[in-house]
DNA sequence: TCCGCTTGTTTATGGCGTACACATAGTTGT
DNA sequence: ACAACTATGTGTACGCCATAAACAAGCGGA
């Protein structure tokens, strides 16, 4: 029962501060991207703000590649499916823009993630659970399976790369200093002499396509969500689609018409009918 | 007259072997990153396959930054309009979509495209003369200004995104040997186990979503042309957008309903009219 | 007590971008 | 013709990076 402070350490600070694990190197990554992008991440800085040698971290990560990997994963937990979405909207129109600003704030909200690699490396249990969540908003139009797969991945991408343009151009001007209106206003000029080599933007140009700018985001959403309803629409007695994969299937001369691509999707269909 | 081996040197090989230049550097650069990927761009890696020193390139490029800049623009002007568009197909739908299959042939032809920065930088002349091709063929549909530069924006973003999923995706493949779908057939004794944390990714996976899924790229250009097509259709005669910028314009109570968002619009379209 | 395992440290290697001082060849002004 | 200047390529050096390999200290069980 001697030295207070040492049993106290012990017992509230053990696990929490005392010694190196996984998740203390991983939220030490994302702090240190946080604060000075993902560029300034590497085994030293991560070490130095832990109070470690380097080597250290490597008794609990491979490298600095599943590093990166375990930050992307760390932070995609937080648009989990358990805060029902932000906007609760109602619809599937609703769900799905309310799942895309919130796939948006989320990579506002840590803008390394647009740098980091993305696909390249294995999904992790955070991003799974992202997926799914988006499944099952998806899954509510009542699209064949496979087409809702590949709405969700259509979506996905369209989020990831406004994310990236929106991301890249605030730090553009964070670092220069000037706007974007500012910086192809300045171009005006060299526009006027360029005229010949580039007739179709400097038409637009003249035409005041830049004088007020639609937003990339919200323009791009309302055209992805009007294709899924174009999608939805069609699908719902299109008899020249496969009812399981949505692939065509084809239409024979005489007899009956087919519903299904293939006997396997046949199957499938009465499989599920079942139960 | 003497030593003809000098004098044809001279003559023939003085601009094209003798001594550096950007555009040597740059096609040197594009070669190790067509070999090797582009983290086996290095200052060194492009001095020697030129044979000179590390720091000779520095006379000529500003840095390792500046110098993926230039390669960028390099292969951007493959896709130049003096091709006149691969497919050379008919409407503004089929151009649309020749532009957008020209471009994913151009990042499969260049996969380190899809892993340099990209937006981060000043677009190159090259990049620009893509832009303005791409804003003539979207301009052909009759869009407002505002909103042809927004669709191009838009279509540039899908086709990036496909293109890095796609590129990653074959490089995934070939690093381990294992294709996407034997990937997922592994998996699905994992998801078996997961079935509670993932019900809806569980439930398309039984569905067959996976069985015979649909190409990401030609899945995603679909919805992207029919969401233009219902934009070009809705735009057709709707009053309730500036005929200029395509912003919605408020209708007033009463009196005579106004055409333009803003005086400032009103008098662009004047302009426009005059000629 | 000793053994083996976990965890953190030390040292070393090879690669990277690039700052800086220097060398040499070509050009220009007188 | 000669000097001054500029353009271009070289050599050396610094600090940062990821990480391999050997080592050391603590700790649990036999």
């Amino acid at each position: 029962m001697a030295d207070p402070e040492r049993s106290t350490e012990l017992l509230w600070g053990a696990k929490g501060r005392r010694g190196l694990n996984t998740q203390r190197i991983v939220r030490a990554a994302i702090e240190v991207a946080a604060a000075e992008g993902l560029e300034a991440v590497s085994m030293r800085r991560v070490a130095e703000r832990l109070g470690f040698t380097t080597m250290s971290l490597y008794r609990h990560v491979p490298g600095k590649a599943e590093l990166i990997d375990l930050m992307r994963d760390e932070v995609m937990g937080e648009a989990a499916p358990g805060d029902g979405g932000p906007g609760r909207e109602t619809g599937w129109r609703g769900e799905i823009a309310s799942w895309a600003r919130a796939s948006l704030a989320l990579y506002r909200r840590h803008p390394w993630l647009t740098e980091s690699p993305g696909t390249r490396s294995v999904p992790g249990p955070n991003a799974v659970a992202g997926f799914d969540w988006a499944l099952g908003v998806v899954s509510r139009t009542g699209l064949p399976p496979a087409q809702v797969v590949a709405v969700v991945t259509f979506v996905g991408g369209f989020v990831e790369s406004a994310a990236r343009r929106i991301v890249e151009t605030e730090r553009m001007e964070r670092l220069t200093g000037v706007g974007e209106e500012e910086w192809w206003g300045a171009r005006g000029s060299l526009f006027d002499r360029l005229r010949d080599d580039y007739p179709a933007l400097e038409r637009v140009y003249r035409e005041g396509a830049y004088d007020e700018p639609l937003d990339p985001f919200e323009f791009g959403l309302e055209r992805v969500l009007d294709s899924i309803e174009v999608l939805v629409r069609d699908e719902r007695r299109d008899e020249s689609r496969c009812q399981v994969c949505g692939n065509p299937v084809e239409t024979p001369a005489k007899g009956r018409p087919r519903s299904y691509c293939s006997r396997a999707c046949q199957q499938r269909a009465y499989r599920m009918r079942r139960g």
